[in-house]
DNA sequence: GTGGTCTAGACCACA
DNA sequence: GTGGTCTAGACCACC
């Protein structure tokens, strides 16, 4: 069970972009198995078609591997998720300083913002 | 005519971004008067319907007033424009370092990232 | 309507080939667009998601694109289909003369089989 | 051990093409005996459900017998195995000279690219 | 109108 | 048991 979904994107990604996280940092070690197809789908409270097209992406994407009546593995070429999670980060630094840019913040508009953020994280913490 | 569409999002929310961003970099100035729903179509080769759509998103976010028969305006009160300035730049810090720290990586290998991809650009527009 | 499905076969991978290959004949041109999901469903007698799925896999090879709204058009891009029709002529060649090696036939029992394939094809046509 | 599979085709299947073809080409005697299907499995690294399947599959072809207690061996009917022989042949070109005139290749095109494809390979192997 | 997502539930092939 | 395909039909977002 647990987690809920956001209506306004798909369930599928957002599964996909879970399993996903969860893999790249290691919490789902390499070569490891995932729940199968139908046990995902009771887990997670969505059809089992939902978890297909889940498990379908992930596999496009090359870290995981489907074996035939044995189950859905992540993929053992560390290589690939080493890429995938080059790609990512190159992609979410990117998008974050395009954005920015586009609203007309300078570069250190930017960095004294994301700095000033961290530290009322920080904060709230230490609370 | 200009800019082309990215067609894995919808075309009404490109423009809305675009055109958020020039209000809020304060290239549409404040009061001004925007582009007719049917120019705009025309002029970005997209559906009236579209256009239409993204300036109703534009008047629920109060960035913008339609005034019946006369057209569409830039708000006049600065206390929204200001306001959505904000939100937009806290949005998107928060929507990176949440990104980052999801896929496993500390505040500094965050920092650092963004660094060197920021010197990377300098360095390209240096040569 | 028109054509059946080989029941060994996915329907889908089926559909794929076909208009695949009426794609790169040039048989459907390039920007052309495909029928709709629903009218391709109709046509060929099987569901809607069938046909959704055969318009993902050849969005995913790159040869067709959707358009929100509009419809599924063969891509403009000449350079991914000529790639994908050397590609499938080089893959048809490798498999084929694999196979036959396979088997143990040396090259030149292979090309005298095929042209003599080729010959009793001929006469039956001649006929 | 030995040789691996291809996930995207069934394991049985290829278990089949690799006995056939060793039995076409002579390198399994006719009368000889195939291992049993435990020792096959271990050696394969496959399930010994799949081996069996293996075996029914080859044997539904004619090409093997099953002699009860005493274990799996190669028919002894040439006739048979040069039936298969001939039939796996013509299958192989049909669907060849099939595949490629359903791309739009011409008879000639195709035996140009299959020279030319045999050109290379001999080439890389001079090398 | 277009394509996209999701569900419920059937049936099959594979290991 | 596993994943794969397919159907029927609902609802939604976009143009």
């Amino acid at each position: 069970m647990a987690e809920t979904f956001n209506p306004s994107t798909p369930i599928y990604l957002q599964l996909c972009e879970r399993i996903k996280n969860r893999i790249i940092r290691g919490e789902i070690g390499i070569g490891e198995r995932l729940p199968s197809v139908r046990d995902l789908a009771i887990d997670s409270g969505v059809n089992p078609n939902t978890v297909q097209r889940t498990y379908r992406e992930l596999e496009e994407m090359g870290i995981v591997e489907k074996r035939r009546g044995q189950g859905t593995y992540v993929t053992e070429n560390t290589t690939i998720l080493d890429r995938v999670r080059d790609e990512l980060k190159e992609a979410h630094i990117k998008a974050f300083v395009h954005e920015m840019r586009e609203m007309g913040y300078s570069v250190s508009e930017m960095l004294d913002g994301l700095n000033q953020y961290l530290e009322n994280i920080r904060r709230e913490r230490d609370e």
